[in-house]
Formats: structure tokens, C-alpha cells, sequence
DNA sequence: AAATGCGGTTCCACTATGTGAAACTACAGA
DNA sequence: TCTGTAGTTTCACATAGTGGAACCGCATTT
């Protein structure tokens, strides 16, 4: 599970994740099944998270869950470091006008993490669905980063990509995605042709700043059940220019107090 | 800022914070002003943060910033140990009821966390609200929690108390404090009489279990410019029946493969 | 009642990890 | 070129973390 847990911080967070995973309050032993790490070091690491409050734990029932300040530190990131906020209203307009699901994803080591979403029918952003991640290479928003990413990087994240075939339509080794890829910068934007899930279509482009580099992607969803790829492509101008307006947005609002320090 | 900060894993957590509390990308030499830490150290705890992508570095303006990892973690946290999707249903309901803006909170160290929320004019459920903190002395939340405390967690709650005077109506000193959570206990339910924000009212019940045990509360809260505390008051039956739907939901929610194990 | 097994906690000699003053580099402005 | 400031690296040193093993407490078995 855990890449590279260098340092005791590394491993503590490698054991928080491990806890995050079972996705439900977890014994101390059922961790140490799962867990690289001998009894009394795993033990060490859950009581310094727990005093930490990055866990809590539960004596009555010997489990441990997340900690809520985790959420706290969570909405300092999502306000100060995500696109959602600066991307709110134009996600908003997007939304209403193309009438679909509508997604804002950021790249986060190799992963596609959601950063906010609009719901086509249940009309709620749904806080639930913000920090969800999904695969880079299988996704509208994922290919539609990548695309753009300068080579270095792009090696970097295709090297760690799972290439499991979800679908019978997803790309399942380098060669064909670079080939996609190009097609992508020449087209301008991204498909995901139900790579991920089936019956499951969407439309994305990058969002990226005046120097070229890759802030997120936006894609508008929908199913092969209700609308198709060449009907979703009525709605590139749209998202391309909601794209360059958080782009631009995002000029004013990056560090305007730094120049000022002096 | 950091309050008992043992260990590496202590350590790189205030820093975490720390870099949280600018809520903007920020330098090298500002953390180093504010920290405790001399250079070699904080710097070191800096890239640790960092390749472990809890904060990202950007090396155009030099400055890092909260890392997106935190919102998945986050995430995980948020869906399996909070109340807010156990709750969802029973807020939206209430929301709809009401009419009124409705927090959904728990108790974490000595704040209060939010960890749901509607509102009253904006129908969203905006995750910008979730993961927000407010003192636990002076919200009706915050109080309701409180009163149904057990001794010894009351006091450790009570002593981390700022105290801070935010309005006239604001009560600060302990004395003050414990004869209200009396009150509360007596009446039921809690008040915040612009406590807090001038012109912020709300009633707010606690969530609590079979046992008795405080799992979080809910409060509906509006402005004395539309409303007062007594027509508050006519929700308090809606507010009661929520919580308690809550607090059984829960009963079946947690833990239920702890037992099947065997 | 004693024995067994199991989840959880503590001990302690050992050493990997983190520490931080100081030296150094890169760059901007004088 | 010189000087100062922000950021990075070094290295002798010691703290902090490690993990095998022993231990505890409780439930179940004999």
C-alpha cells in the first residue's frame, strides 16, 4: 500500500491511510493483519495519531476511526489550494447551462482527485463527492490533463498508472494512451468514450494558465442512455471558455500579497 | 500555536497547520517567523510535508501550499466518521421544514466542528462549510454538546475555552457557562442569543445515543431580523424528532461487522 | 480452579532518525 | 564588484523511534 514512507511521518500517514481504507472503525488487529509494520511500532503510530487527533479512538468498542481534524485541515486545503472555490460560480453557470453533471478535478501525484462537482439531477454539490479520486488514464478529466503536461511529469504519472481494464473500452497500456493523447492536444479536448464505466460518457478540457501549466480539468458527464459524444461536443465552447475564465480568475487570486511583503 | 507537539509526527502536524492558518500559499521565511522551529528543522519537516503531498511547493513563487491529499484523507474521514452522511436525509428534511439555515456539528478537542450544513437562502450544502470550527462556549451547538457531558470530559472542554467577549451577550467565565448548561439540561435544548455573531440566533439539541453518550447536535439558526427565539422555539419538536432519527440511525450504522468477525 | 489462547499494552537495549548551528549557494539590489 | 537576504546543505550529535519479547487481562476451555 504504502509507496515510499521514508521518515516517522511518512509511516504514520501510510498507517493513516491504512486505517482509511477499511473505510469503517477498525481494530488494532485486524490494522496489524494488513499493516508492514511489527506490533509495538503500529501500536506507537496509532497512539501518536490518536493524540494527534488525526484518529480517534474508541474504548468502548477498541476501534479506531479518522479524526475530524482531518476535515478541518481538509477545508484550509480545499478553500486555499483547490480550484473549487475560485471555480465556484463559473461551475455553477456551466451547470446550469448544459444542464448535465458537471465535474472539477485537480492531478494529485498520479490520481484524478474531484475537487467539486455539480449533479445533473440531485441538484446538490455534494460535499461527499468532493475529494473522491479516480484513475488518471481512464477518465475524461484525467486524459485531458495528462495531455498537457510537460514530458518529464507525464512519464512520471503514466509509470504509476494501473492500466486495469475497466470496461471494454478502456486503454490499457501506454502506447495506445499516447497515441489518444496527441489526438486529444489536436482536438483540443478530451473523451472518455465509457472508459471507466459503462454507459458512462463525458467531455473535458484542461484548465490551464497563461504559461501553459496544467491548474485542473473540467469535464460535463452524462450517459449513452440520455445524450452521446457528438451531442456532448455542442458544449466544448461552453467549456472552454468556463475553463479560461477560472484560469483567469485564478491569476488575481494566486498570491497577490506577495508582491507586497517588501 | 501548537500545543503539545511531541515527536516528529507532532512536529510536521504543526507545521501542517501553521501553514493552514495563513490560508494562502505562503514562503519559506513567513513560516519561519511565525514557527518555533529553527531553519534546518522546519525546512526539513517542509520537505517531508511536501513528499508526502500533504502540502505542494511551487517552485515559480517559491511557496507551498496546503496539499490536495489532505482532501481525500479528509474525505475518508468525513464519510466514515462523522455524522453528516448518516444524517443527510434527516437534514435535508429539516432543512425543508424549517425553512431556516441547519448546522449539523460535533465536538472535537475543545471546538466545534461543522460538519453539515443548509442553508437557508443558497439551497446548497456547500462543502466551504464543512470542516469550519467555532469556539464550543458561545454557539448553541457548542453548549448543547456541552450540557451532556460527563464530568471529566466538561471540565477538559471548559479549560480550553478562550473566553473571548465576541458580543455583549457573550459569556465569559466558567461559572456563567455551567449555570446555562444546567438551564439547557433543564429545558432540553440550547440557545444562542447573538452569542457569538450580533443579530445570530439559534436552538440547537444534542445527538446522543442509547447510552446517553454526545455523538454531535443539530441547530437551526436564523437572524432577529426575520425571527426571534420564540418562534424558534416552534421548531424545537422537529429539531428533537431529527436528532433522535439520527441517533438511531447511527445504532445501525456503526459497527456492524465488529461482531461477525467470529 | 487452573490452563490456554488471544487481543492489546509495555519494556528496554539498540540504532536509525531527526536535530540545528553554521557554512554555503543563488540571486537581487546597491 | 560588493552586500544582504532567502533558501539549501552539511555534519557531529543526541533524541526519538524501533521491535523482539515479555507481560497483562479477559474470555473460553479443560
Amino acid at each position: 500500500m504504502q509507496t515510499n514512507a521514508d521518515g516517522t511521518v511518512g509511516k504514520a500517514l501510510a498507517v493513516l491511510e491504512e486505517v482509511a481504507s477499511f473505510e469503517r472503525p477498525v481494530r488494532f488487529s485486524e490494522l496489524q493483519g494488513k499493516s508492514e509494520y511489527p506490533k509495538a511500532t503500529l501500536y506507537r503510530l496509532l497512539q501518536t495519531l490518536t493524540k494527534q487527533r488525526m484518529l480517534s479512538y474508541d474504548p468502548d468498542s477498541g476501534t479506531y476511526s479518522m479524526g475530524v481534524r482531518l476535515v478541518c485541515l481538509a477545508h484550509a486545503a480545499w478553500r486555499t489550494s483547490s480550484l473549487a472555490p475560485i471555480a465556484r460560480p463559473y461551475m455553477d453557470k456551466l451547470s446550469e447551462n448544459t444542464g448535465e453533471t458537471v465535474h472539477l478535478a485537480q492531478l494529485d501525484h498520479a490520481q484524478v482527485i474531484y475537487v467539486d462537482k455539480r449533479n445533473a439531477t440531485q441538484h446538490l454539490p455534494m460535499y461527499s463527492e468532493a475529494g473522491k479520486v479516480g484513475p488518471a488514464y481512464c477518465t475524461g478529466v484525467g486524459k485531458a490533463m495528462m495531455a498537457y503536461l510537460p514530458d518529464d511529469q507525464l512519464a512520471g504519472v503514466l509509470a504509476q498508472q494501473s492500466w486495469h481494464r475497466f470496461t471494454d473500452g478502456t486503454m490499457t497500456d501506454e502506447a495506445a494512451l499516447r497515441a489518444e493523447l496527441v489526438a486529444i492536444r489536436e482536438r483540443g479536448h478530451a473523451y472518455d468514450r465509457e472508459e471507466h464505466e459503462p454507459g458512462i460518457i463525458c467531455v473535458a478540457l484542461p484548465i490551464r494558465n497563461d504559461s501553459g501549466r496544467v491548474l485542473g480539468a473540467i469535464s460535463v458527464t452524462s450517459s449513452t442512455l440520455r445524450t452521446s459524444l457528438e451531442k456532448l461536443d455542442t458544449f466544448v465552447p461552453l467549456i472552454r471558455e468556463t475553463a479560461h475564465q477560472i484560469a483567469r480568475e485564478t491569476q488575481n487570486w494566486r498570491f497577490p500579497e506577495i508582491k507586497v511583503t517588501a
